[in-house]
DNA sequence: TATTTACCTATCAAGTCAATAGGATTAAAT
DNA sequence: ATTTAATCCTATTGACTTGATAGGTAAATA
């Protein structure tokens, strides 16, 4: 299940791509249009920077900015740095200790095909299609 | 992400198939062969039974056994069952309260979008597929 | 009546989620 | 230089979920 982490992230992206024309945007507008607890969208925000997807400047006058256009952001991207992971099962995540049941699991295979159907539905859509209602 | 009650539940339902056979198949038997503690395989039988998966009987000579064909379980049921649902956001679980950014949200559609192939994906799917490798 | 089995209620430790608190650091404006 | 505005950082909280355990009740068979 996607938690808030991930939603959020994606409307606040979509949020700065509408607001991009304004240069830095502090974190405090942000909050205030998306109705989101400032201190929680900290984190989140961090995590966004860490993740190279945003830029952040501090002082007077700074924010957050976008440093790709929006057609260069994949959804995918955004919900794995703020989620971790989309693996929809514990044993196909990146750190996951090798299954002793590999070989004989009849349902590893259902697995993997889900995770790759997630993947690629994830990655195909970009920040721009959401924008413009293209998905 | 799906946990263990599913994943088990679906090993479970796997192995009761390739035991059909033998009748009621008592929890300890497939507790020992796949390898899951059998109080814990107790809630997840419940659940089963609960939703009209399986069928209980107690008492000696008891245990649990299929109530259809194996061609007529879909994963999907299964997952439900145990899971509670299979929605991929909280906003679009079956209890959800009316979310009131409901009109503006830029990513409700997405999550729609998700949601329908999650179901598909899952509901396409028996469990003589999945014994059979034909997924 | 004894045995075997499913069923039921309650509890537990560890972890995650969403949010909060209080500061430290940086950069710009005055 | 000082104030102000902003990001950055570490830690903590309460509520909930997960995976598992404990002990007992009810039913069916031999």
């Amino acid at each position: 299940m996607i938690s808030t982490k991930a939603r959020y992230a994606l409307r606040v992206m979509v949020d700065l791509i509408q607001h991009q024309e304004e240069g830095y945007v502090p974190l405090r507008k942000i909050a205030n249009r998306q109705e989101i607890s400032e201190k929680y969208l900290e984190i989140i925000l961090k995590l966004l920077v860490k993740g190279n997807i945003l830029q952040g400047l501090r002082g007077k006058g700074g924010g957050y900015m976008l440093i790709r256009k929006p057609e260069e952001y994949t959804v995918g991207e955004i919900i794995e740095i703020t989620e971790g992971s989309l693996a929809p099962v514990a044993c196909l995540e990146p750190n996951a200790k090798n299954c002793p049941r590999k070989g004989t699991c009849t349902t590893l295979s259902l697995w993997e095909k889900y995770n790759t159907l997630t993947h690629d539905f994830f990655y195909s859509i970009t920040l721009d299609d959401l924008i413009n209602g293209r998905f």
